[in-house]
DNA sequence: AGATTAAAAACAAGCGCTTGCTTGGTTTTA
DNA sequence: TAAAACCAAGCAAGCGCTTGTTTTTAATCT
């Protein structure tokens, strides 16, 4: 007879303290004392505290393929695509903030074997961006020059908004994804040179 | 007598093992050993681990107001402001790739007092970029709706460079700062659409 | 409803180890 | 020959985690 939501509680302090103070310099003990126990009766429920660490950022993982995976395989033009995997992924950044600071900033405290999970599901989903964008230079909608260099601009500044989105006021994720989109579209000069 | 670079060699294998593990995750033994030294021995150079964080992440600091400043204190025209500007940018980062890495990664392990340093002059380093990009605004240069949010965007991106520019192959920093200014500059889509 | 009971949860104590750092003495250097 | 550099040894504190025991919980049986 497990009480409901022991664990999930342990993971959602986890959470607050990785992304605030970093994994390491996190102990078990600020880990406990968040859930307001001592720090043997953590065991309980968690098998180390690596665990704490890889379910989290396995989990982001996840988030992350899972939303995108439906706007890759649909079959909207190359622009909408654009916009809406970036409203995607800007939701589960913006909705799962803390989770996303762990996953984007500890992932690689995690030791080998599971940090080659978390390596390969990365690589999943930058292959998955990778092929949306492909997809817009074959039709035409983009133009882009060097497509890896342009994914890797993309999702880095897209990736940032973990570390400035509590700035931002009070803005939507719609209402980022779109400035977002805006500018990586159209760029921020004043368009009276012509495009190359 | 101070044997000369003593000092130096320690403060750059300290800033290789904290780009690797993590500040937190690399221990003095670790240091030491990396310069052929026992770890008591350290302590006849530094006077604690946060020293060395602290002097890694401060230099970084310095390292990217000094490129920044002439170019802000210029009278050229905000376009090519903003080139120069994201070119010196990314100088700093790819010269000092490990020492950047330290500095993006892992400032918020400094304690209070020299933490505050450092925010203070990563604040007065995004001034400098809110200036840019003002004038460019108000020259007419630049069509931007919200410049808080483009300036975070821009240096995201920019900023992400240390996560990948390892594998970017053989493109030297100028290279990466021309594929980088054409696509803000100019954005990702055709052109076919007429600039709002 | 109240008593029973076994699983689940939490505690109290502490183990073995590593951490950053110190100290006192020896070697190296110029 | 004296300052500088390094070693050898180890300290106090904190780490992740384990163990044996007690308390709490909630389903079961009168």
């Amino acid at each position: 007879m497990p009480r409901i939501g022991r664990r999930e509680r342990i993971l959602e302090k986890s959470s607050q303290l990785f992304s605030k103070q970093g994994y390491h310099a996190t102990t078990i003990r600020d880990i406990s004392e968040a859930c307001g126990m001592l720090s043997g009766s953590l065991y309980a429920h968690i098998q180390s505290k690596e665990d704490l660490l890889f379910e989290i950022t396995d989990r982001g993982a996840e988030l992350f393929l899972q939303s995108l995976r439906p706007i890759v395989d649909s079959r909207a033009d190359p622009v909408d695509k654009l916009r809406r995997a970036m409203i995607a992924h800007i939701r589960v950044i913006t909705d799962n903030l803390e989770a996303a600071t762990v996953f984007f900033h500890e992932w690689k405290s995690l030791a080998s074997e599971r940090r080659r999970i978390i390596q390969q599901k990365r690589d999943r989903y930058e292959r998955m961006w990778a092929r949306l964008l492909s997809e817009g230079v074959e039709s035409g909608a983009f133009r882009i020059v060097d497509e890896k260099f342009a994914r890797l601009l993309i999702l880095s500044a897209a990736n940032g908004l973990y570390q400035w989105y509590r700035r931002s006021g009070d803005l939507t994720p719609e209402q980022v994804a779109d400035r977002f989109t805006e500018i990586l579209l159209s760029g921020l000069s004043d368009g009276k040179e012509e495009k190359r």
